[in-house]
DNA sequence: TTAAGTGCAAATTCTTTGCATCATA
DNA sequence: TATGATGCAAAGAATTTGCACTTAA
């Protein structure tokens, strides 16, 4: 029981260690909206929507903003310490040739090149029975720098 | 010279009545608008977004309307003739995990599921030489329907 | 104390919708 | 010619920004 509880106590303390170091590097503070927001997406099971953990961080910190959420969350995903599900902020891009295949985005320029599909039918199968689940079809993109943004160092 | 010709002239022929064929099955037509959209879908080398079509749209049909290509863009999508790139038209969801995972999403009820990276260093590294690009990162994401929604089969 | 962070509301951006008019089957 | 499609403008949804006030270091 309180082996338990100090290990609750412990991950939080490395967490907000991590955050703070994180912050230090760029002359960023440490507040208190800042804190609980990251511990709301730590703690969430699902995947939230910027909405979603406004929702949960205005249970703790009532006056929360919409716009702090937004801004925190931005920050955080450029310190590294989330991911972003869907690569928003931009317009949705179309894609007329067949499905399997996937796709390289240079992160500077965004350009979009195809790869060949790294996914095969038994991984696939093997995915699918693991989880219960029918898959209609997949995605695979990654990111990076290309060719001619590597050469260009400097922009 | 001859033979490039007709064969330029066959394939739009051939996309032509596809597009056709796939509008019979839901009593759609085959409007002027719609026929250009979808050529200047296919025709595009990158993956243009729904204003950079409307733009190449309206050099050969002015009155085009912005409007008209999302709803046309999003009909091939159903028609399953084209592949938006970014799962969009919802909010942003984040991750809190590591990088290292891939994700299944229920296209019914929208429930976020992780699994396992399918991707290995080896054809990162393959595909990175390939197009001589430097990858940071990539995502995996699965679509269909979960357990759950497979069970209740109507909604 | 002082520069970074916040809340609010207004602004932006991307996409969808309502409606009168147009044009395909 | 009847119904689906379009253009326009207005509405919506998600996200960002400007600014005066607040707060962490």
């Amino acid at each position: 029981m309180q082996l338990q509880k100090r290990k609750k106590d412990l991950n939080l303390i490395i967490s907000e260690s991590h955050l703070k170091e994180k912050l230090k590097e760029r002359n960023l503070r440490l507040t208190k909206a800042r804190k609980i927001i990251l511990e709301e997406v730590k703690k969430a099971r699902s995947h939230p929507s910027a909405y979603d953990i406004c929702v949960k961080v205005r249970e703790r910190f009532p006056n929360i903003g919409i716009a702090t959420v937004y801004r925190n969350l931005k920050l955080f995903k450029e310190l590294g310490l989330i991911f972003e599900l869907e690569y928003t902020g931009e317009q949705g891009r179309f894609d007329s040739g067949s499905p399997d295949h996937s796709h390289f985005i240079c992160e500077r320029c965004g350009e979009v090149f195809d790869l060949e599909d790294p996914i095969d039918k038994t991984l696939e199968e093997t995915f699918e029975k693991r989880i219960g689940a029918k898959f209609t079809h997949h995605r695979v993109e990654f990111y990076g720098l290309c060719k001619a943004c590597r050469s260009t160092k400097r922009a």
